[in-house]
DNA sequence: CTCTAACCGAGACGGTACGTCTCGTCTTTTG
DNA sequence: CAAAAGACGAGACGTACCGTCTCGGTTAGAG
């Protein structure tokens, strides 16, 4: 999904242009910010990037997949995750500055392409492996870490841990009963680290 | 959202047709389950349910509150919640007819309802209202008389505990990337309530 | 067409009511006055006169049917021909008065009646009937003793002259390819007395 | 109004689609003869032509204006106007095609769009530019010369002229009250130019 | 002085067409 | 030969009136 570019040695015929890439990209993420995913419809992007539709169809196969390659172009970020060797202090510092992008417009705008996703196989796809499964990925090293350490039982399931952390983020984004804060995230971390029950 | 029989006394005019309603109902949830939201379009349900799509506006906002409602109409579920007196066996009883009801046709419905309250305030509002409310109040009831028990610390955050709980759970049905399963509520809530932490 | 006062000994039930009657016609006026014919639908008529529109249909067939009674209603004119004695004269004076009233707001929805005739055979019939045939009866009058007295040649066929004088008239009035004004009326009846011919 | 052929060079993009057109207008002349106007709704037209309503909207306004374009379409007609050197051949001639024309489908149609033209100023317009003022035109012609020549008097105005003698002929189309004979033609030539006053 | 038939309001309802929107494809010309 | 321009078929959208159909409440003459 999205277009990858061309390892091959360069084919015949006009090359690709890298401008009208871009024009794309931005036209999108423009109309993202302005009025959601719903206004970035195709005939809309077409016309602010002046591009052709068909150019956009070329490359892309769907709106949400331009969407979400629109949001990575706007909203890349470093995807760093801290490894200080405290669990609590590297989960907090990372879910803190997911809370603050999913606070803003790009908050609104992934879980618009979440939901887009539920009725588009192709762009969950996506979301799961260009969102999701990176950083999935780092996540899983720091919690190993943390396992080899033997900060954390050796018998969790990683997967669901990460669930537990992760889920709970998603869920407040996506249903809105309650507010994404910072003091959230800190009992969820605490709570999911050291257990609800009286000791 | 959604008509309410009326309370009032017999208000003039005629009156509404249950039939109608009922018509449209299982129209809605039919088109539900054979092809999902998208299949149940406003033109659709009206020719389903040989009734004009007039009659659908009149009582309806949205396809999406339609939608919702024939899910309720045909997945009108118990929404009991077991109290037996151990927290663990109430929620791991209470999880596995979730997970039972969402891992079918009625889980893909209700994720594409979430989807498209993404884009659809009144629905999203509906669903906040009308499906998750009532089920976090019976869990707050359980949740409160653990405390109460002295099972469950008396300064953990019942909003937040349910959010750790379900929050993984509603994550499964969107996000697609590991299965909703039995194994994964129980360690889920074995995790939630004992921590994670070496001890 | 058009509720007819029953000559029938009063029929057991409630009578019929007058001031619904009035009602509709004058609602049907007023809105034929601010919005043509087109603002004349049912509903609006039933809204605007406070009555179900299964009144109105009760005692008329149709819209059109409503409109020409109201136009006439709030238009009954006189229908008087003079006599004088002289063709001339009253040609001229009688088609004064009617261009006067066609040039306001009266002919513009006899226009829109005539239009609406052509898809509605029964407002056509009414329209006949009730406009054009009790016009022509005293038309038919007034040159029948014009021929009598010598004044117009007895192999004439007074239909043919009848709608020599007043096609054009309906023709201007319908077509609007040119003004309808008294100057017009005059040379048109000057030159159908008289002939174009080079004497 | 209606679609004029481009007498531009070739401008970019997809170029009108002629086979489109065509069908659209004998779709339209279908419908128009097999049901009059009111079967010659958007929907059916589309229909029947194979067409998307998009389409149609996007070169005619409105319904009537692709009616007016299919009858012209279906009845292109020579519009040819005697001009033998004698009035009264050249009329009765020119008016006998024009009845023929009139007493079949053709006239129906013809008085149906003369209706719906009282309700749609646009409709109207392109009847007066298309269809009245060429015949016209050519009236004036042969009746200018018949003053040339001196059969008819210099004072007589023209367009009053044209109104006397094709006045009568359309009220008759319209009213239905007397039935468009050649007989009637006959005499309404004979009258108008020779007079009905006794000698 | 009730009974009762017809009238009447309110408004729900199935239906048809409207005019608009976006999609994804197709067909030209332009650079 | 890619890209733009834009025509096109498809089909859902939400709205407007149509004409019909219950309802409940009313109104006047008949019994």
């Amino acid at each position: 999904m999205g277009p990858e570019k061309s390892k091959e040695k360069s084919r015949s015929g006009r090359p690709r242009s890298e401008k009208t890439r871009l024009a794309i990209l931005e036209a999108t993420a423009d109309l993202l910010v302005e009025g959601g995913l719903g206004a970035a419809t195709m005939e809309s992007i077409a016309a602010r990037a002046g591009v052709s539709k068909v150019t956009i169809y070329k490359w892309w196969p769907s709106r949400g997949s331009v969407a979400i390659d629109a949001y990575f172009h706007r909203y890349r970020e470093t995807l760093n995750f801290p490894d200080s060797g405290n669990l609590f202090d590297d989960l907090i510092t990372q879910m803190s500055i997911m809370i603050n992008a999913f606070r803003g417009r790009a908050g609104e705008i992934m879980a618009e392409l979440i939901g887009q996703a539920q009725s588009d196989t192709a762009l969950a796809q996506t979301l799961r492996t260009k969102w999701l499964q990176p950083r999935r990925e780092k996540t899983t090293i720091v919690l190993q870490r943390a396992i080899e350490r033997g900060e954390v039982r050796s018998d969790v399931s990683i997967p669901v841990l990460m669930d537990q952390l992760y889920g709970p983020l998603y869920f407040r984004l996506v249903a809105r009963h309650e507010p994404l804060t910072i003091e959230f995230a800190d009992e969820l971390i605490r709570n999911t680290l050291q257990g609800v029950l009286q000791e």
